[in-house]
DNA sequence: TGCCGATGAACAAACGATTGCGCTAGCCTA
DNA sequence: TAGGCTAGCGCAATCGTTTGTTCATCGGCA
C-alpha cells in the first residue's frame, strides 16, 4: 500500500492538511522553513503520491476521458485513438478506451459504466443519426465530442470532415475520368458519414448531367469484411459499374480483392476511390485514390475542445469540419502522377 | 450532477445505509417488502449509479486495467488491445490505453500516473530487458503481467511467444530454401524478442552447419521506418544477402519496400520472413511469409492473468508461452502452397 | 504591562459510498 | 407482567484528500 498523508504526518509530526499545502504547493501558505523543508524531505524519501481516488472524489475531477469508437483494429480508429492521447497526456490526462463493435448495445453499455466512474469527458466516434445514447449523453450534459459521425440535428460539439463535399469530390473524379456507371459501396444511411457521402455521391452526378442508376448503390458498412460482400453483389450485376466509390478505405481494400479474385484488372477494369487516406491505402497495390482527412487531428481536436470545456466549466457548441482532399494513386490512374493533395489542410469551424 | 445515495435517503424516508444495501442486493439483509419496493421504485426512477469514484474509494478498488504499449496505430498492439478489452470488459473492467512510443521516458510517467489512479492492475507490452519501470512494478507489488517482450531474469507473469524457437524456424524455412547468406534486420538487443529471435537466427545457422555473417545483422528496430533504414543499409552491401528474416512484419513489410524501390524481385532476388502474422501481413503483395502467434490471446490471457489476480489477491507467477507457426507466403516461394500453419496452436505454461 | 497583528499549524467538514454493530419496537413465552 | 427474541432499520466509522476557519504563540509597540 502506498503511503498516506496521514501515515506522513504522523511522522512529520504535524497535520495531514499541512503535508497536503506543502505537497500541493499552495501559494498562501505561511510555514517556517524548518517544518516545510522537513516535510519536502520527507515527501521526496517516501516519493508520496497523493491517492487519485481520494483526491477524484474531493476534487470532483478524475482527469480521465474516454474513447469510444467501434473497432480499434482499425487503423483510421487507431490514429484517432493517438490523435486523443497525444492531446491529452501532456495536459495530465488518461484515457480509456472503448470497442463497440459497431453495437448500439455495447455503446450503450459502455456509456453507462463510463458514466458510473466518473470520466471528465468522453469522445464518441461510432454514433449514429438517431442516438439514443447521444441523447442521453446530451441530457446528463457532461462534456463530450462527437468525432467523424455526427447524430440527429448535429447540435452537439462535433471534430470531422465535410463529407458531402468528400462523397462529391471522389465520385466527380471518377466521372472526370470517364466513367458514366459509377457505383457506390455505401455506408449505412443510419450514419451521417454513410448518408453525406452518399448524397454527395449523387450530387456529383447531378452536376455532371445525368442521374445515378440506383442499383449501382450498395450498402456495405465499414468492415473489409462487409466491403467484400457488398462488392461482390455490385459486381455481379449484369451491367456492372466500370468505377466503384467505396465509403472507407477499408471497404475499398475489401472490393479491390474482391474484383482482383473476380479476374478485373485495377484501375482499367474498375477503378476505385477510397476515404480516409488510411496508412494503409498507400501501401496496398495498386495503391488507392481516396479522400485524405486529417485523423490524427481529428482526436487531438475533439481532446482540445474536451478539455477546454472541462477546464472551463462550460458547454462548447463548436463544430469544425475539415475539407477533404482526393489524393490520386493508382486505383483510378495509370502510371499515377503524385498525389494531388492540396499543401494545407483547409477548415471551417462553427 | 447525478444522485447520490443521500438524496435517495431523503426521499425514501430512510438511512442511505439502507439504500445501499438495496442496490447492492445485500444478501443478508431483513427488511420489509413495503420498504424494499419503495426503494427499488426509486432506484429504477431515478437510473441511480453508485459514483465509482467514492466506492473505489471505500473497496480499493477501480475496476481498471491499464495497458501500455510502444503504439496503437501499430496493427499488433491493436490486436493485441482487443484482447485485452474483450476478456476485461466481462468481468466489468474498463482499460485504459497509453502509448510510450517506445521512450523509455514516457513509459515512466505513465507507470507513475496509473500508479497514482490506482489502477487495479497493469498489462505492460513495451517493457526492455532492463528495465527500472518494471523493476519498480515489481517492489510495488500492484500486479502486473508483462506481455510479447520479457524482463530481466524472466520472473515476471508474462505472456509471449517462445521467440526463440521462431527466429530459429524462420529462419530454418529460408536455409532450407537453399539461402546461404541471410542477413537479418534484428530487433534492438536491448528487449527480450530483439534478443531472442537474434539468438534463434543464429541457431538455426549452426544447426545448418555453418556460421552467419556478423555484417548481415542490421539492428532494426521495430517501426517500419526503422526497417527501410536498416533494409538499405543491409541490401547496399557489397556482397547483400538474397534473403532476410526480419524481427516484426512492419519492419519486413519496411525492407520489401526498399526491395522493391532497387529494383529486387521478390521473393526471385530477395526472399523475406516477417514475425506475428498480422493482418496486414497477408495483404501485402506480395503476401508475407511470417511467425504466426496469437496476437488477440496475447491479450486476453494476459487479462485473465491479472484479472485473476486481482480477484485472489495474490500475486502470480505464471508464464504462458505460445508455440509460434510458420506461414509461408509470396515473400519466400513463389506460387505458394497455402499456408502450412498447423491446426491448433500449442502453448507451454509454467 | 497589556493589546494587537502576524505567524504557524491544527481542526473539522466535506466528497459519496460500504458495513459492522447497536438500537427500538413489537410479539411471544413463562 | 417481565424478560427475551427478532425483525427492521439507523448510527457512525472509514477510505484519503482538500480547504475554510480557528487557535495558540510570540514579538512589538504603546
Amino acid at each position: 500500500m502506498p503511503v498516506t498523508l496521514k501515515e506522513l504526518a504522523a511522522r512529520a509530526n504535524v497535520h495531514p492538511s499541512t503535508i497536503s499545502r506543502v505537497a500541493n504547493n499552495d501559494p498562501g501558505l505561511r510555514i517556517a522553513t524548518a517544518t516545510r523543508s522537513r516535510i519536502e524531505a520527507l515527501l521526496r524519501e517516501t516519493g508520496y503520491q497523493p491517492n487519485g481516488i481520494a483526491r477524484g472524489l474531493k476534487m470532483r475531477q478524475t482527469n480521465v476521458l474516454a474513447v469510444v469508437i467501434p473497432d480499434i483494429t482499425n487503423p483510421f480508429f487507431a490514429a484517432l485513438f493517438r490523435g486523443v492521447e497525444d492531446a491529452a497526456a501532456p495536459r495530465g490526462f488518461n484515457v480509456l478506451l472503448c470497442n463497440t463493435d459497431g453495437l448500439p448495445e455495447r455503446q450503450r453499455s459502455h456509456l453507462q459504466s463510463l458514466q458510473a466512474r466518473r470520466v471528465d469527458g468522453v469522445i464518441i466516434a461510432s454514433s449514429f443519426l438517431k442516438d439514443p445514447s447521444v441523447r442521453d449523453l446530451r441530457r446528463q450534459k457532461g462534456p463530450y465530442v462527437l468525432v467523424n459521425r455526427f447524430s440527429d440535428e448535429g447540435e452537439d460539439p462535433f471534430v470531422g470532415s465535410d463529407d458531402l463535399l468528400g462523397g462529391q469530390l471522389a465520385t466527380a473524379h471518377l466521372i472526370d475520368l470517364g466513367h458514366t456507371r459509377v457505383g457506390h459501396l455505401a455506408g449505412k444511411s443510419t450514419v451521417s458519414t454513410g448518408m453525406l457521402r452518399r448524397r454527395g455521391y449523387l450530387a456529383a452526378h447531378a452536376a455532371a448531367g445525368f442521374a445515378a442508376d440506383p442499383d449501382l448503390i450498395v450498402e456495405a458498412g465499414y468492415t473489409e469484411e462487409s466491403g467484400t460482400a457488398a462488392a461482390r453483389r455490385l459486381l455481379s450485376l449484369p451491367d456492372p459499374p466500370t468505377a466503384v466509390f467505396a465509403v472507407t478505405d477499408m471497404v475499398a481494400i475489401g472490393a479491390a480483392e474482391v474484383a482482383r479474385q473476380m479476374g478485373l484488372r485495377i484501375p482499367e477494369d474498375l477503378a476505385i476511390v477510397g476515404y480516409n487516406d488510411i496508412p494503409l491505402a498507400s501501401r496496398v497495390s495498386p495503391g488507392l485514390t481516396t479522400m485524405h482527412v486529417p485523423i490524427h487531428e481529428f482526436g487531438s481536436v475533439a481532446a482540445r475542445l474536451l478539455l477546454d470545456q472541462i477546464e472551463s466549466d462550460e458547454p462548447t457548441r463548436r463544430r469544425v469540419r475539415f475539407t477533404p482532399d482526393l489524393i490520386v494513386r493508382e486505383s483510378t490512374v495509370t502510371g499515377t502522377a503524385k498525389s494531388q493533395r492540396s499543401a494545407r489542410p483547409r477548415v471551417s469551424a462553427e
